[in-house]
DNA sequence: CTGGACAGACTAACCGGTCGGTATGTATCA
DNA sequence: TGATACATACCGACCGGTTAGTCTGTCCAG
């Protein structure tokens, strides 16, 4: 039997990565000790550092995650052949959904940024940027087409909308009145209506 | 001469705030280290634990400074002689504007609640609650009176708006194209949009 | 001479990362 | 088939460095 998969049927390097987004969530990335992180996978800090090179690698292999996936469901409801609004109000309302399913991430993702070294951080940041441009060129679209109001410039918009995605973190209790769904379809109305020219 | 005034003429207690709000909202709460934060105020770590309790008690300080302004002007928006839609509008860019005058204090308190011991967390909490009601009731009142739409929950609406004052630190640049207020004519507007009926 | 306002040396607890070692799996060849 | 050789996966003691907080002492105002 393969040392990989000792315990349960998971592989080492996934159950770290696991470990780590809980507890980077919980209680931050610096309060959180590469021993509670290897405790908490099983394993021993041997095994974390055969696979990463350091904490901070963990950190960003978290970042990365997030992106692909977020940057993917942009893509997939953007390129759609839809109406301009149609596409705008499904790709604001599923990362809202995606979002809300995977808060431990939300939260690390806003929360401990700052932990990156620069590098990574750069590199990070410039995924980010791709991912909000493409946003913007959605709503840029609706103006053009004068389907959305040009009174607010689209860049500002797009910050917007991320704000309240970035706030649910902070808000949002899985075992509160509204399940994911109807959050984001009231957030994603509130977009659209704030656009209506 | 009083001790407390070497160097130049800020009491010892403010100077210690001011370099670690700065300190916090540049490197984080744990990365900055007590002998940084002495340092920066020109006095030694005997002075801090003099007139603190803890590393944390600093940063519940400056959570109990911000409150305590936003609380106040909050309030004097709220409780004005106008018609609900100005007053709402003068809330949330006023927010805005004194968001991104203090960025540092913006940074500091969306980035860092979670070093705040559980007490201090709590009691925080209870506050920013209390703002948050007070916004609410602002958009309720609107609702009520049919200015403002139904369509979305008002708490929901808050914490839209709330989210996008939050995100002013992440994106926010005093170099930028836009000033303070302009950005939060573009934001008040926008909330206001969205409640359109 | 008393007490507040500090200075600064000190401590005990961690923490990230390293490193030598071991167990297991696999490829090669006689 | 069985032995040899090497690679991969991991263990856990250990190290250098840092940190929050303490404690004793000094100095000065009133």
């Amino acid at each position: 039997m393969a040392r990989t998969t000792d315990g349960d049927g998971t592989p080492v390097p996934q159950r770290l990565l696991a470990a780590a987004t809980r507890l980077f969530a919980e209680r931050g990335y610096d309060r959180t000790s590469v021993q509670e992180i290897v405790e908490a996978a099983g394993v021993t800090k041997g095994a974390l550092y055969h696979y990463f090179g350091s904490k901070d690698d963990l950190l960003h292999e978290v970042y990365a995650r997030v992106l692909r996936v977020q940057q993917e469901r942009l893509d997939a409801f953007a390129n759609a052949d839809e109406p301009i609004e149609k596409r705008l109000r499904g790709a604001a309302a599923d990362v809202v959904v995606t979002t809300i399913e995977n808060l431990d991430d939300a939260m690390i993702f806003f929360r401990s940024m700052h932990h990156l070294s620069p590098e990574k951080n750069k590199q990070v940041r410039a995924e980010r940027r791709r991912y909000h441009e493409r946003f913007r060129a959605l709503i840029e679209e609706g103006q053009e087409s004068g389907v959305f109001s040009k009174a607010t410039p689209a860049d500002l918009v797009v910050d917007y909308h991320f704000g309240s995605v970035h706030h649910l973190s902070t808000w949002y209790r899985p075992d509160g009145p509204m399940g994911p769904q109807e959050v984001a379809d009231h957030l994603a109305d509130l977009l659209l209506r704030a656009l209506r020219p």
